[in-house]
DNA sequence: CTATAACGCTACGAAAGAGTAGCGAAAGCC
DNA sequence: GGCTTTCGCTACTCTTTCGTAGCGTTATAG
């Protein structure tokens, strides 16, 4: 009847909480610096959202987006293509923080963890595809879970993303996918 | 020249700090909890220890304790013995929220990234030793980086524990280690 | 044009945690 | 046995963050 919740206010709360997350990560987040950052008054923003912890789970969720799916036509094609793409996010410097706060704090958080469940099923997506396409060619049995895939692709990634960060920028894709593919054979 | 530092004290601390910390994990983490857990007055502590922070960081430390190493006299039979203790580890749900949050918080503080490290040096002893063995009886290739094949051996244990820790306790070893040995001859 | 609700601002209150001060009591060194 | 320092206790300060109240101002639906 009267007016209405500004869309622009809520736009730039969202934008103001995805860009502290990135830059401070998750303990870092506190609605007084979203505020100040968005120029939004925070009782506005709790006007908006119901609680501190809603922003930062909003904000979080509004970071996941589709990717792209690799279609070479061989096994090893797509792989390499879905590395090439996978393998800079993990280099980001400016992701690790947010991201590997995110897996700490899903381990006690079960809404943080819902989060990161559909921020990695996103991710992977294409790799469903990519395997399917595979078993469809006859190049991976079709008793072969995807999960077990899944954990031989990117746990050699991810062991090295916790461990030593500063290395992936120089990763040898075409050796990483080539043993990925004889423990996927195996 | 008087009357010393309560030793008892010390370890009771300790203990404490332990105890909270596989409970609670780092979040949980005050010096309020552990000086009631522990009996001793919160003065005390800080009398034993110039901050709380140094308090979490003792406790980690003394955490870490050396792995048993495994000499079956063949590459694959060191490699069972080794998940054979590791899974278990991994799959205890106590443990989790402590490593994961000590990731989580390795990422933006070098000392707990220290400690982090340490854990993992201490935990993969075994694991060069292996290595080594192997290449010695010419099972592995003299030009395998031991960084390269880690990620291979905990990558998917790793990616697993962090995605569906709950699928930990019915892992097929066998197979898993079948594969690892696939990808570290490729 | 007017009523209604949102906006921004300043100021609070509440809670949690770190770390400190001061005291009487107790324990170890000599 | 006496001197010294620790211990436990209570109480306090400081800081951070969350979330809310009140108020004057502004936009907008009808």
């Amino acid at each position: 009847m009267a007016r209405p919740r500004s869309e622009e206010a809520n736009a730039k709360i969202l934008e103001a909480a995805v860009g502290l997350l990135f830059e401070k990560g998750l303990d870092g987040f506190t609605i007084d610096e979203v505020a100040s950052r968005s120029g939004v008054a925070k009782t506005t923003i709790y006007r908006h959202f119901s609680s501190g912890n809603e922003v930062l789970v909003t904000a979080l969720d509004s970071t996941i987006r589709p990717f792209p799916t690799p279609d070479t036509g061989t096994l090893r094609g797509d792989l390499l293509e879905f590395m090439e793409v996978v393998v800079p996010i993990f280099a980001s410097a400016q992701l690790r923080p947010l991201m590997l706060g995110l897996v700490g704090a899903a381990a006690t958080d079960t809404e943080l963890f819902r989060i990161q469940t559909a921020m990695l099923t996103e991710r992977t997506m294409p790799l469903r595809t990519i395997i399917d396409a595979a078993k469809a060619r006859g190049q991976l049995p079709d008793s072969l879970v995807f999960e077990e895939a899944f954990d031989f692709i990117e746990g050699p990634l991810l062991a090295q993303w916790i461990q030593r960060p500063e290395t992936l920028i120089d990763i040898d894709i075409e050796r990483l996918v080539d043993r990925v593919l004889a423990a996927l054979a195996a």
